[in-house]
DNA sequence: CGCGATGTTCAGAGAATTCTGAACACTCTG
DNA sequence: CAGAGTGTTCAGAATTCTCTGAACATCGCG
């Protein structure tokens, strides 16, 4: 039991590991995954900070990247004074959606240069195909993750 | 004239913050954007040095890491020691193409939590959603960045 | 309304990353 | 095969990012 615990623990760990390379700091994807992982129905702050051995000024700045990106939620805890958070379901469909932000920028700065490049040149060439890249993929990827919610939620239903 | 190419440099700079601001690093966004803004043909190390300020050992590294992800080639240029750059064509496909490997990344460890997780637990259920999502993503972006491949290269056909 | 419990902020310590530049290695050329 | 020209490596400097922890703010309860 304590050993399954404890790899339980291992692959939160791993997992956070691999958000730190993909960018992500190190103890926002220890919060997560740790979320994630915990067989609580939820954490507090103080759990966290006691689990993953992070100071308080962590958590909260964790908590105050993962919340508005969607990965979790504050969950209402009568009775209790302390914050209680949850692992957010749809939390991974919400990221990719918001790639779609990352989309649009390179297609305004796509956008951009080709304001001020001299159409038939080289430059103009490459950034029309840079333009049209990006535009393509926002626009495929947006119902892509529509279908993907819609598939999730009906099997859900069904599942219930 | 002059002023137009600083506009150029500009929103290439511009470009560079960005993708900074992403994760890359600043030389070698600065050396990215450098060549997919230059109206020479290709550039050399030289080249890029004197135009960003740069050391050698920063283009050089630039270089190493731009290359084996698609989105520069080395060109060959008879007379000339020097390398010779040039921004690839297919660039960005190339580059959403290697964002499949994060999506596979993801899954797997996914599978690995499902390993350790008790079938009916909560935490085994997040990690259904979250293998489910990514193996779907997965499978889905593969036929969209082909699809994009296609449709480029005919209507590069049909244009020349 | 005051107090205890909890959350947030932020200056500065510490860690990690990135860049520089000089030494070194390689490759043509004469 | 010597030497000039060019690219690469890497130790250490410089910069940037992240985390800590103590001060402060906020909230709910008696």
């Amino acid at each position: 039991m304590e050993t399954q615990h404890a790899r339980l623990r291992n692959a939160a760990e791993k997992l956070a590991l691999t958000l730190t390379q993909g960018g992500m700091q190190k103890s926002t994807a220890r919060v997560l995954t740790a979320l994630l992982y915990t067989e609580q129905d939820t954490m507090t702050p103080a759990d966290l900070r006691e689990q993953l051995q992070i100071s308080s000024g962590g958590v909260s700045a964790a908590v105050k990247q993962l919340m508005p990106a969607g990965f979790i939620e504050r969950v209402p805890a009568p009775g209790s004074r302390r914050d209680h958070y949850r692992f957010r379901s749809g939390a991974w469909a919400g990221l990719m959606s918001q790639q779609n932000e990352v989309l649009r920028v390179m297609t305004a700065a796509a956008d951009e240069g080709l304001a001020e490049a001299p159409q038939d040149s080289a430059t103009a060439e490459r950034l029309r195909e840079m333009r049209d890249f990006y535009t393509y993929m926002a626009e495929q990827m947006v119902p892509l993750v529509e279908r993907w919610r819609e598939q999730y939620e009906a099997r859900r239903r069904h599942v219930s």
